[in-house]
RNA sequence: GCCGAGGUAGCCAAGCCCGGUAUGGCGCCGGUCUCGAAAACCGGUGGUGUUCCACCUCGGGAGUUCAAAUCUCCUCCUCGGCGCCA
């Protein structure tokens, strides 16, 4: 959510960084908002002069009462209040119930580093880090490796859940638990707090956090409950200062959160998309940040950086890119997506996603920092970046480490968690 | 799921029966004092607006009333007990 005093202030700031994204029914709404923002302003000081009027008459009627007099005139006087302020009223309430519905459906400002684009092909490649393997073999699909050593069952998942569901089994379920702690530790060593969240949150909570379009196309839902399955940590996590103020001495707060994540959209299907590589539900391991406003650039850099000393730890070649206008959703001021080499595929695909959302995500969720009691409050800034989606990494981690026999070699890195398993065997 | 108790400012409480417009403590911020700190004392400490002023705010909503934290109804949430349970 944008600060309406810098509406307000300075509109053309927001208007200007508006135009980039090339949307007009936004640009539309923003002019609506601060016409009708002008119309509530109005309409609650004519409101509150009658209410002024009624609580004056009101503390004369206690006072000529108290002193034994008749008041009945005074009291005559002040029924007729009571209908006017309820017109006006409803009035001032329709108006900013109006102004608050686009305050929450405008997005974020973008840093001026983004590029503009009306698709992905327009996101900018920052760095590539990494050489893929000469392979002097017919590749296989990470799905036909997986199935052919007995390490995951697709059909079976499908006929009990449906399409998007699997079960992953022996080495290959090993593998997953690896990348799980592997993360886990190598973050915890750089100081972030292991949280293990909500799987589920209240539509109130998650619409603090999120875009309200993904209620619509993302989010799975409780039948008959107020409960909505999470996509990511970071939703729990962003959430769990709702409504608080964050001591400022504690910031910043920097947290690794593991958990489950349920998604409905899978889009499109293919051969080499069967298997892991969209999934109603996958494991992931996530980077969670509050700080202070200028700090949360610099800690950016740090989230991304992490995340790319794992991938390179695990030796996947991977290319950072910068992600565009039209790609970057509502929330990120600025987004770096790592794109994983799919050696089958011959190109990069999406394993990671780190956003800078300023103070947008921690607006509507009514997070401020400060001290409690002094004046100088502030909205604290949100970053989040994933470390690593288990169901991604072994995609790459199968298609990159496969060998001529049909088996799959284990990363280095991940051998201590797997019990110093160098391949990935048939159960 | 059933029964009970609750929801008041950053936290803890009072006020509710009997309607008159938010009371105290802790914490925090600022000041006095001090070489500095502590203590003590003084002031401040929810939100909004056109900010010397006014309005709103006692979980949320509706109602009664000139006037609601207080009375009535609805609703949400939390805690405790029972039930179920890895």
């Amino acid at each position: 959510m944008l600060d309406i005093k810098l509406i307000r202030e300075s509109p053309d700031l927001v208007r200007d960084n508006l135009r980039r994204r090339a949307d007009d029914s936004k640009m539309q709404l923003l002019e609506e908002l601060i016409q009708k923002d002008q119309q509530w302003r109005k309409s609650l000081e004519r409101t509150n002069a009658l209410k002024a009027e009624r609580n004056t008459l009101s503390k004369q009627i206690a006072e000529t009462k108290k002193s034994g007099d008749d008041a009945s005139e005074l009291m005559a006087r002040s029924a007729q209040i009571p209908k006017d302020i309820a017109t006006f009223d409803s009035e001032t309430q329709a108006l900013k119930t109006r102004v608050d519905e686009i305050l929450m459906s405008l997005p974020n400002l973008l840093h001026e580093s983004v590029p503009v684009g009306a698709d992905d092909t327009a996101n900018q490649v920052v760095r590539i880090w990494g050489k893929p393997r000469e392979i002097d073999f017919e590749l296989k699909s990470h799905g036909s490796i997986a199935e052919s050593l007995g390490l995951a069952d697709f059909d079976r998942a499908a006929r009990i859940s449906g399409a998007g569901f699997y079960y992953l089994k022996g080495d290959l379920a090993l593998l997953d638990m690896a990348l799980v702690n592997y993360a886990v530790n190598f973050l915890v060593e750089r100081k972030y707090t292991l949280i293990e969240p909500p799987f589920m949150m209240r539509r109130s909570a998650y619409e603090g956090v999120t875009d309200l379009g993904d209620f619509e196309q993302v989010m799975y839902k409780i039948d008959g409950e107020d409960l909505y399955l999470i996509a990511t940590a970071e939703h729990p996590m962003a959430a769990m200062f709702m409504d608080e103020i964050i001591d400022v001495d504690t910031l910043p707060l920097k947290f690794v959160g593991f958990s489950p994540c349920f998604r409905r959209e899978i889009g499109a299907h293919g051969v080499d998309t069967k298997g892991i590589y969209r999934v109603h539900q996958f494991n992931k391991v996530e980077q969670f940040i509050f700080c202070n406003s200028d700090d949360s650039w610099t800690l950016f850099e740090e989230l991304q950086g992490n995340t790319e000393a794992m991938f390179q730890a695990l030796g996947l070649p991977y290319r950072v890119v910068n992600v565009c206008t039209s790609d970057i959703g509502t929330l990120a001021a600025k987004k770096y997506d790592i794109e994983v080499w799919f050696p089958r595929q011959g190109k990069f695909g999406e394993v990671t996603s780190c956003s800078n959302d300023t103070d947008y995500q921690a607006r509507r969720l009514n997070i401020r920092c400060g001290k409690h009691g002094s004046d100088n409050k502030s909205v604290p800034h949100t970053l989040n970046n994933t470390a690593i989606a288990t169901s991604r990494a072994m995609v790459a981690i199968l298609e990159n480490y496969q060998n001529a026999d049909g088996t799959v070699t284990v990363p280095e890195v991940l051998r201590p968690y797997m019990g110093g398993k160098a391949v990935l065997s048939r159960p």
